[in-house]
DNA sequence: CGTTAGCACTCGGTTCTGCAGAGTGCTAAA
DNA sequence: TTTAGCACTCTGCAGAACCGAGTGCTAACG
């Protein structure tokens, strides 16, 4: 690949943008006059057609013009393509509209529609999640007969409560206890430590005939069941993907926005983004998914104290506006960083 | 309109029917023979012209067989319908579903998906809203420098919480003493009312110079303020609604999705169906919203403790198998309400 | 040797035509 | 009141003709 003569890269890169404008196969003579070159189109098609022996660009028909392959994408995004800095008052609404706050969820949901609302195309962002999670306490209080709610705080910022259904009814003095007997046992543990710990503690317990204790490590049980929670993304902007010439077909178009619900298949391919740092481009078919096959996918990790926990980023067709969407996704990266790190 | 012969009802029924199945403009021959009644084409079209001239068909151009009108599919599903008696297989997976529970969001998204699912349709469930909604308790919990979680009970099953941003660290305590304090003060009030008298508690207690009273007072003004949430919906299986051929057109398919997003719309013609109770329909642009010119949408109330409380139902093409789609959606309503009331 | 002009060729898109099929409205007869 | 018959209208499809855009190749040029 290495040995495109200058010449030859200044065309891809002509051609490509070209094509990313409108739409439509570029043919020998726009790129002639477009270029700037002082070429004929005779010389240019001499060239275009080392460029498509490359597989770097195709011909949708016979008589048409040239159209950028993944291939000639990915030679375009890698080396060619100079990245426009973004404008101040792109930047400035993003940051406004996270000075104004809100939990984890409200700032995810915010970052997913800003970047489709910025990009015009769709967001998608993954809730974070991290490796460790630490129990910082757990703390019961009773709902009505039978009922109690459970709130588990973790990692210092997220809280989680689910109510659980007892086979007696509880006082709230009662429940204190619980909560401080838990708290001295486990706060600061690893969730998955402190599940495992429970069960021999059950174990344990049930032989000493401790009653109360070993309510306490039940209910405690029944809250860690239900706290585990599964990786997921918010994905805002899908109908903006429905004004492409190339989603025209509205099967193809159904199966993208099944994709979208089913979940499983994207957050595989967001899970491979999380290793790598800084932006990361998935070009059509690359991603390995035959439902992104015309779509690319541009992503980003961000990190909260230090530790990515999670990716975002956008998905719209092949032919898309890099140069501008790359640093968007970069920035919206740090920008969501930054607010859910200064939630303290 | 009541001065249909016999003859003409049964007509416009076996019209109706005939078009819901298989989407085709329907002939007079094909209504001689499908109907069952020993009448020639020609008489058929005699009695489907008076139809026309009533309004209640029409023919989308001049030698294409006819379709219902608006005012068609009023008289059928108001007066033709049969509804057919649901089959027990379905209602034993709505049953199945709901039984394994989950919180009220879970719920109210579990039968958006539900409806979706057996109805091919797109699922639509507002979350439970009450008028009245009667502040339980109280708690707060320290959760780092300067930051306190408030929880909130609402209703003896509803919890809110959300994370206040204090001028200075509170210790577990002191926290404790404000729960209790206002607790005794404002347990079982309702929510609005806490709020104006909170106001001039506050007022009060400034000039007594009771700086913790204060405090506590000022916590809970911010916990509110969070606490007031505005109606909202869950919306499932949009995807269904694109294989339909009224929405080939991708433009109105656009439209129709964005408004899902918008939700102002929706929500008002979904407010209009919790007075009534029973099943409702509005067919094509009866609703009085443009975005919903080709669609229909059944909805049925739902309630919990005796009090309609939000709204489910089912958005289609006027086009679709009522007599099948309305038992569902009744019986959804019916079954959520189990699910939401068996919450103890 | 790189560059260019010229030319034949290919193919998609549009427009026009003709034709078959479906359905109607009207009239006159049963 | 019902029916048969007939002329008429409109859609959808297939084929033909044509234009325009673009290519590949070859031969000439500097």
């Amino acid at each position: 690949m290495a040995e495109l003569t200058e010449r030859a890269q200044y065309l891809l890169k002509a051609l490509t943008e070209r094509y990313i404008r409108d739409g439509q196969p570029v043919g020998s003579r726009v790129l002639a006059r477009d270029a700037g070159l002082n070429l004929s189109p005779a010389t240019i098609r001499n060239v275009i057609a080392d460029l498509e022996e490359l597989g770097l660009v195709r011909s949708p028909h016979t008589s048409a013009g040239r159209v950028p392959t993944v291939s000639g994408y990915r030679v375009f995004v890698d080396t060619l393509l100079s990245v426009k800095p973004l404008e101040h008052s792109v930047v400035d609404t993003l940051r406004k509209e996270f000075e104004k706050g809100g939990d984890t969820r409200e700032l995810v949901q915010k970052a997913s529609s800003l970047l489709s609302d910025v990009t015009r195309l769709a967001g998608i962002v993954t809730l974070p999640r991290r490796k460790h999670e630490a129990l910082q306490r757990v703390e019961f209080l009773p709902l009505s007969q039978k009922k109690v709610l459970a709130v588990l705080v973790i990692n210092d910022r997220e809280v989680r409560n689910s109510i659980l259904h007892t086979a007696r009814a509880y006082s709230a003095s009662e429940l204190q206890q619980f909560s401080n007997f838990l708290n001295a046992q486990f706060a600061g543990k690893e969730l998955s430590d402190v599940r495992a710990k429970l069960l021999s503690e059950l174990r344990e317990t049930r032989e000493t005939l401790d009653r109360m204790m070993a309510e306490a490590l039940d209910m405690a049980d029944q809250v860690l069941g239900t706290a585990e929670q599964g990786s997921d993304y918010v994905v805002a902007g899908q109908t903006n993907l429905m004004g492409f010439t190339e989603f025209c077909d509205i099967n193809r178009l159904r199966q993208l926005f099944e994709a979208f619900n089913e979940k499983r298949e994207l957050l595989g391919l967001l899970d491979q983004c999380v290793e790598n740092e800084g932006v990361q481009i998935f070009i059509g078919d690359e991603s390995g998914y035959q439902t992104l096959d015309e779509c690319s996918l541009v992503t980003a990790p961000y990190s909260v104290e230090g530790k990515v926990v999670g990716v975002l980023g956008v998905i719209g067709p092949t032919r898309m506006a890099y140069e501008r969407v790359i640093p968007i996704v970069d920035a919206t990266a740090r920008i969501l960083r930054a607010a859910l790190n200064s939630q303290d």
